[in-house]
RNA sequence: GUUUCCGUAGCUCAGUAGGAUAGAGCGACCGCCUCCUAAGCGGUAGGUCGGGUGUUCGAAUCACCUCGGGAACACCA
């Protein structure tokens, strides 16, 4: 039963007009005292050629008797219907204890792809907190869309490959030692990747060999691409290392060296598209009529560029999944060149074009300025992530020093807060890293939510909760304001969903956990569960299990683990 | 200069396909563990929704202007 949907039937069939008109503009009020679901009639006064509050009250009038609504009322231009609320209960609490794991997802994205390429750190470079957002919101988006349906293909599209790799074979050579790099690895990279900067610019000629050894490389030159390969193996084991105490999967470590055999097509088609076109030594697009300055495709010595390695990522992509939507979780500050290349392939003539969607976000800081691997002014996202865990591990000595499995809670704790902090916010907003807000446990936060989780398992496990509790509940048991606001807020989650996937938002999710856990911890307080009362205490438990269920999957959305016991 | 993003409580932010009195959390102050996990719950204090004009029955939300902050803008990614 669909409350929501029933409402609007009833309105439909008293205004004569059809479901779809109203659906959409049917709200839940923000007071409960002004209804369950209320329909405002501002929209319809120019249809009927009357006064709001007069349609309103001639609809309602109209409305045919349900069993959904006790009470069905106008005030001023809005109807309000108050639902039955044992009958509400019964409809959610039923759903979601059918559904279990599977509550809220949908079908809407049977037999379509969507590909989502993120985190795509540089190779050779360290993994800092900077590389945390793109990581956390494509992992997430991947299952957003995996809940609806989608066949989601994941691809960390890392900078492998270009001049960069030169400089590193150039340095390595010059000050560079086998044992060094074996022992510190990336750190090691990222010293004498440094020096080198420092150096080059006494003496240019370090760049020249540095462009030679990428030509080398380019041409498949044994002892280029055996180095190459070796920085690229150290990179990947580092970065492994990150991704799985974060938790996050890829489906394929397609880099930029992956494409490296095949711009040439590319270049040549765009020349017989006739969109190539010379500047200043360099061949570029043209995209003035667009108002956007040129696309750069290749340079005045004939290399590659940025452009050129995801316009032919992209063709790649669409002639090997036949993507629905391609999604480019990348910082804001690249708005400019996804617009540019996406213009392209537009121009090549590719109708699918409106399918590329760039999803920004805001940039990352720090306290005393920009993030800088250069100047050595970066947060290691292992460090963070060590911090984090050895912050819980006090959190947990002082609260809950009998907890069994401490470090498995420790890592899914302190390791889900950095994650829920990143995800919590609106992904455009720009962030000062700071060590104090993401340590800090309390309110809106993900150990919040966890705790929640965990204070639920803990009430069902006491009272050994079972399948035959489940038969035959009283669900006038639970009709209290707290129980309702419950169910209101659990029945939200498909909803929820479709709208993060909407606005490739996982926010949408981490901020409606938020909701779901205060509403329960107002369910807890108010309503003591495990009473001797067993039918009262039987209804208590299936909201408690359906709350459960829903945190539990919401932050499996997040990529956030929902320890037992905390 | 052009383009673009942002501006809501002391701080961090929700709320923007226009709708019923602008919401949280943190910090501050005051309460609540002889009762299911106090990483919790309740309460108090705190707001010209940057400013202006317009559209509308109705604007934090839309349009235009303006102020303030960030970012991008040719051979890096």
């Amino acid at each position: 039963m669909d409350f929501k949907y029933e409402a609007a039937a009833l309105i439909a069939k008293s205004a004569d007009m059809s479901i779809d008109e109203i659906i959409g503009a049917i709200e839940v009020p923000a007071n409960s005292d002004m209804g369950d679901y209320a329909f405002p009639c501002f929209k319809l006064a120019k249809t009927f050629r009357k006064a709001p509050n007069v349609i309103a009250s001639e609809i309602c009038h109209k409305i045919e008797k349900s069993d959904c609504f006790t009470r069905i009322e106008t005030v001023a231009a809005y109807i309000n219907f108050f639902t039955d609320k044992s009958m509400y209960a019964k409809s959610v609490l039923e759903k979601i204890n059918a559904e279990k794991e599977h509550y809220g997802e949908m079908s809407i994205g049977q037999g379509k792809t969507v590909i989502i390429d993120y985190s795509s750190p540089n190779i050779a470079k360290p993994f800092h907190v900077g590389h945390l957002r793109s990581t956390v919101i494509g992992s997430s988006l991947y299952n957003i869309f995996a809940k609806l349906g989608y066949n989601c293909v994941g691809v960390n599209h890392l900078g492998d490959w270009g001049t960069q790799f030169g400089k590193l074979i150039e340095a390595y050579k010059l000050w560079g030692t086998k044992e060094d790099v074996e022992e510190k690895g990336i750190s090691e990279l990222t010293r004498i990747y440094v020096k080198f900067h420092e150096e080059a610019e006494k003496d240019d000629s370090l760049n020249d060999r540095a462009r030679a050894w990428f030509v080398k490389m380019q041409n498949g030159d044994e002892e280029a691409i055996t180095l190459w390969k070796w920085f690229y193996d150290i990179s990947i084991k580092e970065f492994e290392r990150v991704y799985d105490k974060l938790g996050v999967k890829f489906d394929y470590f397609t880099g930029e060296s992956f494409y490296n055999d095949k711009m040439d097509a590319v270049v040549q088609e765009l020349k017989e598209k006739s969109l190539l076109v010379e500047s200043n030594g360099a061949m570029i697009v043209d995209l003035e009529s667009d108002t956007m300055p040129p696309c750069l495709i290749l340079r005045t010595d004939g290399g590659t560029l940025y452009a050129t390695r995801d316009i032919t990522a992209a063709l790649y992509r669409k002639r090997t999944f036949d993507f629905d939507k391609c999604l480019y979780v990348t910082a804001i500050d690249q708005n400019l060149h996804f617009a540019q290349w996406f213009k392209v392939i537009d121009k090549m003539g590719y109708e699918w074009a409106k399918d590329l969607v760039h999803v920004p976000f805001g940039l990352v800081s720090l306290e005393d300025g920009k993030l800088s691997t250069r100047k050595g002014k970066v947060v290691l996202m292992e460090d963070l992530l060590n911090e984090a865990v050895k912050k819980t591990t006090g959190i947990i000595d002082d609260k809950n020093p009998d907890l069994p499995n401490k470090e498995t809670v420790a890592k899914q704790v302190g390791i889900g807060a950095v994650i829920f902090d990143d995800l919590y916010n609106g992904r455009i907003k720009d962030i000062v890293f700071s060590w104090d807000r993401m340590l800090n446990f309390d309110g809106e936060t993900g150990p919040y939510v966890q705790y929640t989780h965990a204070r639920a398992t803990s009430v069902l496990n006491k009272a050994g909760y079972c399948d035959k509790m489940k038969e035959n509940i009283d669900y006038s048991m639970v009709i209290d304001d707290a129980s309702v606001e419950v169910f209101k807020i659990l029945a939200l989650y498909s909803d929820k969903i479709l709208e993060a996937a909407n606005r490739y938002e996982p926010s949408v999710i981490a901020r409606y956990l938020v909701d779901v856990s205060q509403a329960f911890n107002k369910f807890y307080h108010d309503n003591m569960i495990l009473t001797d009362d067993v039918v009262v205490r039987n209804a208590r438990l299936a909201v408690v299990d359906a709350i459960k269920i829903v945190i539990k999957s919401g932050l499996a959305i997040l990529g956030i683990d929902a320890p037992e016991q905390m």
